[in-house]
DNA sequence: GTGCTTTATGTGATTAAGGGCATAAACCAA
DNA sequence: TTGGTTTATGCCCTTAATCACATAAAGCAC
């Protein structure tokens, strides 16, 4: 299900689960989205200054999309999740 | 309800929505969240260049939250939102 | 229309992202 | 442990985002 990234942090571990749930490495990861290997390394453990379009190549090579709404509906799964 | 967003357009269009939604000006929201008006201007007007630490400072200025799960699941509502 | 507010855009300076390459570090399997 | 794979970091360079200020262009009330 939908996964709370309200930081670069939460966004990087959720790319990083999706990856390896999909069976990929880092580089694969670069092939499919065109992203380089050593910026994926960087945004899976946080890095904050990411540019959006770097992101969106990601979440589309991994079939996940973004959704915006208002906050503070965080479930307990959400919050588990996003350690 | 939450918003797709898939695009930097989407999450523009988002992000004025809300904003507006909460009797903002982009000066307010500039203030509140240390985004410059002009930025602001650009990013809600599709610019996908955006840092995320820049999108995610607006986003908790507007009270708003990023959620990221698995595509394909729009409904007619959120398609109809996205326009 | 006039005036005021809000939003969009242009320029130059500063800062940082991403490309590109190298390599260290961590992680497994044999 | 040793070797191969995967991931993390360091550096330089180019490009671009953001700052900062100014101003044009809309929008809206009166």
């Amino acid at each position: 299900m939908d996964a709370l990234a309200r930081s670069a942090g939460q966004l990087g571990h959720i790319i990083r689960r999706r990856r390896k749930a999909l069976g990929l490495t880092q580089t694969d990861l670069a092939g499919l989205s065109g992203v380089r290997q050593e910026l994926i390394s960087r945004i899976e453990t946080g890095h904050d200054g990411a540019r959006l379009g770097t992101i969106n190549s990601l979440l589309a090579a991994l079939d996940l999309e973004m959704t915006v709404g208002p906050r503070s509906k965080s479930s307990a799964a959400d919050i588990l999740d996003a350690l």
